[in-house]
DNA sequence: CCAATAGTGTCTATGAGACATTATCAT
DNA sequence: ATGATAATGTCTCATAGACACTATTGG
């Protein structure tokens, strides 16, 4: 029990970023080369400490993704993944982490020309294979956004998130294919996304074509949670071997 | 930019706990009597400051579960729920609150002859419709709790955290009908809960009466995430009018 | 016997999945 | 025309939900 006099010890408080989206039909997360120590020049989540004693959480968020990534928190999805303060974690004494995990959508290049110098899209699989070695405790910390992702395709209408302001259904299909790492029918896709009122609505008359009949474009709904949910199919050994396209 | 001499700012790391249980068929929480200041006299959730700077998070939790609350970590179901951490949450200075979530099976008496001289059940009901007043952003920790374990019974076997080693089947009903607040079909629920292979497995031959037919008692199962989950009926009439075709 | 709760059976509407077919573009 | 992709239709099977019924205790 401590006496009157004590005072709660202080930590450092440092905010991560797990900023996913789908490059070449795979999901894909943004790391950093580390500049200073430790882990110099290991690749890792950009992120850093609070900025002073006042900014809000979210805030850090926000500037990190600007200076590190490069990116506009400005109409890209943001949430909470978890914290992440065990001790020894980071060698340079007490430093808890809060994770946040964003959703960008597709983007034209690699993030170039910013302060982040050393950051690169990689793919997901790489680094939960373990083959992409990884900065203090961020491998569990991507497993874990990835894991939120896989979950919550299902039952909110985060997939919209790795879309740009319109999109096709095959685009939408590509994205729920891509982060659970099934094939789906694209019929049953289409009737299923068009029957939960409000996930997707119409975009105006235009359309998208590449080659092949032209597809109507959707903007995302009012419809957060989806009733029902979008049902991810039980992944059997077969499905991993078929990775589409 | 910060400058080369620049260092983070350090800030004091606190746990909550949501508490969750089941009384008189109610979902309630456990607040405790703040003895000091700020918020001298009100109710808020049990939780204190990080022990010391080598202590880990769940230690914390698990250590004011028992001198806060007078419960033992052992055997009781304990989760992160989130992060509270904006600016001004805490008159004391910034504070940032790690807010765990414990679900304990239903309790003999309310927890008394221990630290926690004011700590008493209160119903969920009465803090979320605002007539209980709490601390701090508390009300809003224990929204995000009660919602999180509505969410997680769907999809997992949270459910028998709240039921002692063993259960039958109507009292792992009342569960589920406490926290959803909706009335379920008992045959149907029989059922479903014993087509979830490994949800719940059949504790030996006794038996459990109060009036009636003798219950069959269940232990929780190896399986932990239901496959197809438990469905949540929709609750308000406006999704019941909405229901088309 | 009756009251009360446990457990089983059956029907039906809905929805998911498999798969055929038609529509609309570029070339 | 052909090739390619979008969009719609149809069928079947599984299951969630509604509800009747039987089983096993105590009084």
């Amino acid at each position: 029990m401590p006496d009157d006099q004590w005072t709660p010890p202080a930590v450092l408080l440092a905010v991560d970023l797990v900023i996913l989206t789908l490059r070449e039909n795979h999901l894909q997360v943004l790391l950093v080369e580390r500049g200073v120590e430790p882990y110099r020049g290991a690749m890792a989540l950009p992120g850093g400490f609070l900025g002073h004693l006042h900014e809000d959480l979210s805030a850090t968020a926000d500037r990190e993704l600007a200076e590190e990534a490069g990116l506009s928190a400005k109409g890209l999805h943001l949430e909470e993944l978890g914290v992440y303060g065990a001790p020894g974690r980071d060698p340079r004494g007490r430093v808890v982490s809060v994770a946040y995990l964003a959703i960008a959508p597709r983007l034209p290049e690699p993030v170039a020309g910013t302060d982040a110098s050393g950051a690169c899209w990689t793919p997901t699989d790489l680094v939960l294979s373990g083959e992409a070695a990884l900065a203090f405790d961020h491998r569990r910390i991507i497993a874990d956004g990835v894991e939120q992702a896989r979950s919550k395709l299902e039952h909110s209408a985060l997939a919209t998130a790795f879309c740009g302001p319109t999109f096709t259904i095959s685009e939408l299909q590509e994205v729920y294919e891509a982060v659970w790492g099934v094939p789906l029918d694209p019929r049953n896709f289409y009737r299923k996304v068009q029957s939960v009122d409000g996930f997707i609505v119409p975009a105006g008359p235009s359309k998208r074509t590449e080659t092949g009949r032209p597809a109507r474009l959707f903007r995302p709904g009012p419809r957060r949670i989806l009733h029902p949910p979008m049902t991810r199919p039980v992944s059997t050994p077969a499905d991993r071997k078929a990775t589409k396209r």
